[in-house]
RNA sequence: GGGCGGAUAGCUCAGCCGGGAGAGCGCGGCCCUUACAAGGCCGAGGGCGCAGGUUCGAUCCCUGCUCCGCCCACCA
């Protein structure tokens, strides 16, 4: 029996998490045994960057995700979460990058070989940061099946799947106009490029005998054509015309067509035609044959094309050029314009469109595939709006720009034989030419890193392989994600998914929100409102952190994190505490066995049936996502009803020896309450409830193995409820009175109460417990009258 | 330009199929009552963004509008 005086009257998270942690794991209690005959139940962790640290948004993914797994491990299931990280191609290139920088070194200087040694040295250095802090957050992955997207395995699985797409036809190389980073030097999807207001100069420019306003006078040296509205009677006469322009460079001609994308209503209703540098003039330009002039280059400034203002920067020629427009009175008028730019999603720069050979992959028809998965129901987006939002991208998918001018990532597996001139994809480095047996040189290009990560439901579990875990566990059960990468990441997986494994990669897809602060800001460095999780564990206790964020986590889009809601819920886990306290310190003489022979009271039945509501409740909001109903109806039970009504009723046959069955009763209550509410809490606070489990009477290793509490419909006792909720009303309205009154605790009042019916045999019946819980002396009189 | 969210107590937010307006924090009062002052008990506080409509009845459904936020988009 445990000694009360032994336990701190304060719960210490530290020393407990500490303890269970390397308990749990060193148990193998997180293994998943892909030979078990228990039905499945699996969880891909959305890969962290493998050199980065848990921010908030991954504490709230694996929050939720832990929650899930650890209950349905409890219910019985061969439950498996796979974690891992992922190489994150462009981030941590840049963040190594910038480490060079500090050293006054490029990654040229280095060479591409030692460049990616060099990451791969960073990799090893602080890739287990983020796992670390994912253990401290009490996430139970099968850490025996740790996954990195730059595996021998995973780099298996995406060149198998590109060999693959390519040999359908579905991969292929093509040059297009393309989002292109001068920074960082590499193409963008576009999905890479994030727009943003701006305030510009908007430029009335004369082109001959027509004028057109354009943003980017610096493209002017690109045109190659004019365009306007078909049906635009003003300009008719000019169509299919060659014009003589008098520019900054002398006269050009330029063919004016006419194209769908010209909105006549607009400007003035005709358009600078540059192909190199705009994608609708591209498309404008492949549907009329005009040619492509690139007058700006890779590195942002200006080609050789682009004469007496080749190498200047493209915003300096920008100045330059309307300079020298209005010497040359080309510049009819000037007016302010706001409209969005789009910035490289990492660097902020402003992204250049060019015209550039790549690979891309023909992402239609995958999409097609992709859709009709959800739409029919095998997977499930919740909530459910966000179907939509995903049917929407889908239905206008356009070609997936993949290859990057990176050097961190999985290299593209083409080789190009300069003798022939052909292009081989193979599986295998090959030595020399298929055709010729000439020399190749591989494709210098590495693949966007979502091209990895879009694999990661199968790769995972040994793709290309047709390994046990992919029979068992595939497809998962779930994926718990934030949307904003619903379309870099889930879209990516349903497609390939779908298409590799020839079923869905998941059958839920649960959606939460972001974190922001307290004010609604995103959380960012730079703003200085970045609230550590490490911190709030530190300073409150793992668990606590966990309940304030599946609290908070309700289907809205974002969550405002202020740090007292992880106050409160500290407090919470200390009530809990002391909950168990008060119960291991009245245990003397408790005997399971002779207890149950005595029958339950009315407040043992009121409990009893309460708990049975509690454990319905959270079992339905865990089978709707819906984590905060689920949080919300245990803490409600924990505190408001077991802590604050039936401990204090307990008190009365605990703490008499008359009754000596009665108290024998009440402890079993207690036990059996408080044992099944910390079964029905550890999903959400792991460690308390191990730690406060092993200190009851209890069967079993861990409450990780113990099962969770199920809904009985026979449990709830409405009886019990109706009559209780009479007892509490009367007690709750004398305490009123004596607030009203202001009289102190300690002294007792004496009450009548005038009660009709049953209502009186009740009172009559629980006058002991009233009494206790009122700190009053009980009369029940049917007949009283309100004294004067 | 399209689409999606949000607007409920001082603050942050719940309110699933239309009938009770709720929680946490904060605030006020009384209490260190042998589980807990990181606590207990009691309490104050809300025209549910605006205007219409449907209904016996609307915070909840419909229409329009106003603010805020987000996503997508080839108006240069």
């Amino acid at each position: 029996m445990s000694q009360p005086e032994q336990i701190p009257d304060r719960y210490e998270p530290a020393s407990v998490e500490a303890r269970w942690y390397p308990f749990w794991e060193a148990r193998g209690f997180f293994h998943a045994d892909a030979a078990s005959p228990k039905k499945p139940y699996a969880i891909v962790i959305p890969p962290p960057n493998v050199t980065g640290s848990l921010h908030m948004g991954h504490a709230l993914n694996n929050t939720l995700q832990d929650v899930l797994v650890r209950m349905k491990r409890m219910d019985g299931f061969n439950v498996l979460w796979v974690p891992g990280t992922d190489h994150a191609g462009i981030a941590t290139q840049f963040v190594v990058e910038r480490q060079l920088a500090a050293e006054g070194r490029t990654k040229e200087d280095l060479g591409r070989d030692a460049f990616v040694e060099r990451v791969w040295r960073w990799k090893e250095e602080s890739g287990g940061t983020i796992i670390r802090q994912l253990k401290r957050l009490g996430a139970s992955c099968d850490w025996s099946r740790e996954r990195f997207t730059m595996d021998p395995g995973l780099s298996r699985a995406v060149r198998e799947a590109f060999v693959r797409l390519h040999e359908d036809g579905l991969i292929y190389r093509d040059d297009y106009i393309v989002n292109w980073c001068p920074r960082c030097q590499t193409v963008l999807s576009d999905l890479e490029v994030e727009r943003e207001e701006r305030d510009a100069q908007f430029y009335y420019i004369r082109y001959g005998p027509l004028t057109l306003a354009t943003v980017r006078p610096e493209t002017k040296l690109g045109d190659t054509g004019l365009a306007v509205h078909p049906k635009d009677s003003r300009y008719a006469r000019y169509v299919g015309q060659e014009l003589e322009v008098p520019s900054v460079e002398g006269t050009v001609r330029m063919r004016v067509v006419a194209d769908e994308a010209v909105d006549p209503e607009f400007g003035t209703g005709v358009v600078k035609v540059t192909p190199g540098h705009d994608p609708v003039d591209f498309e404008i330009g492949r549907r009329h044959g005009l040619p492509v002039r690139t007058v700006i280059g890779f590195d942002g400034r200006m080609t050789a094309l682009a004469g007496k203002y080749a190498g200047l920067d493209r915003f300096e020629c920008r100045q330059r050029i309307v300079e020298d427009l209005r010497a040359l009175g080309l510049i009819e008028r000037i007016e302010p314009y706001r409209h969005a730019v789009g910035l490289c999603y990492r660097c902020k720069t402003v992204v250049e469109p060019l015209v550039s050979k790549q690979w891309y992959v023909n992402v239609q028809p995958l999409a097609a595939e992709a859709i009709r998965a959800v739409r029919e129901g095998r997977i499930r987006i919740i909530p459910r709006g966000w179907a939509k939002t995903y049917h929407h991208w889908m239905e206008n998918i356009r070609p997936w720009c993949i290859s990057r001018q990176l050097w961190w990532g999985h290299r593209i597996p083409a080789w190009y034989c300069d003798a022939d001139g052909t292009v081989h994809v193979a599986r295998a480095d090959p030595s020399a030419c298929p055709r010729c047996g000439g020399p190749l040189r591989q494709d210098t290009d590495v693949l966007d890193t979502w091209f990895s990560s879009g694999l990661w439901p199968f790769s995972t579990l040994g793709w290309p392989d047709d390994t046990p875990e992919l029979k068992t566990f595939y497809p998962t059960s779930v994926l718990v994600t934030a949307f904003d990468i619903l379309f870099f990441w889930v879209a990516r997986m349903a497609m390939l998914g779908l298409r590799f494994m020839g079923d869905v990669p998941f059958r839920d897809v649960y959606i939460h929100a972001l974190v922001r602060d307290a004010e609604g800001q995103k959380m960012s460095k730079s703003r200085g409102n970045v609230i550590d999780p490490l911190v709030m564990m530190d300073r409150y206790g793992t668990d606590a952190f966990r309940f304030t964020l599946v609290a908070l986590a309700a289907q809205g889009r974002d969550i405002r994190l202020a740090e007292d809601r992880v106050e409160g819920y500290r407090n919470f886990a200390n009530k809990l505490w002391n909950v168990a306290r008060m119960v291991l310190a009245n245990l003397d003489g408790y005997d399971a066995a002779r207890a149950r022979r005595v029958p339950p009271s009315l407040a043992d039945r009121w409990i009893l049936s309460r708990l049975a509501r509690a454990v319905g409740e959270v079992r339905a909001g865990l089978r709707r996502y819906r984590f905060n109903d689920a949080a919300s109806a245990v803490y409600q039970f924990v505190w408001h009803e077991l802590a604050d009504w039936y401990l204090e009723a307990a008190k009365v046959p605990l703490y008499r020896a008359d009754d000596p069955a009665r108290r024998l009763r009440t402890q079993h209550t207690l036990v059996t309450v408080l044992e099944a509410a910390l079964r029905l809490l550890h999903p959400f606070m792991p460690f308390i409830t191990e730690e406060l489990w092993q200190r009851l009477p209890h069967r079993g290793e861990s409450i990780m193995l113990a099962p969770y509490p199920r809904a009985r419909r026979r449990a709830v006792d409405e009886e019990a409820e109706r009559r209780m909720r009479t007892i509490m009303d009367v007690v709750t309205a004398i305490r009123n009175i004596r607030g009203e009154m202001r009289i102190g605790p300690g002294v007792t009042l004496s009450v009548t109460v005038r009660a009709g019916g049953d209502h009186a045999g009740l009172l009559e019946e629980h006058r002991a417990l009233v009494e206790a819980l009122a700190r009053a002396r009980l009369a029940v009189d049917p007949r009283a009258v309100r004294p004067a």
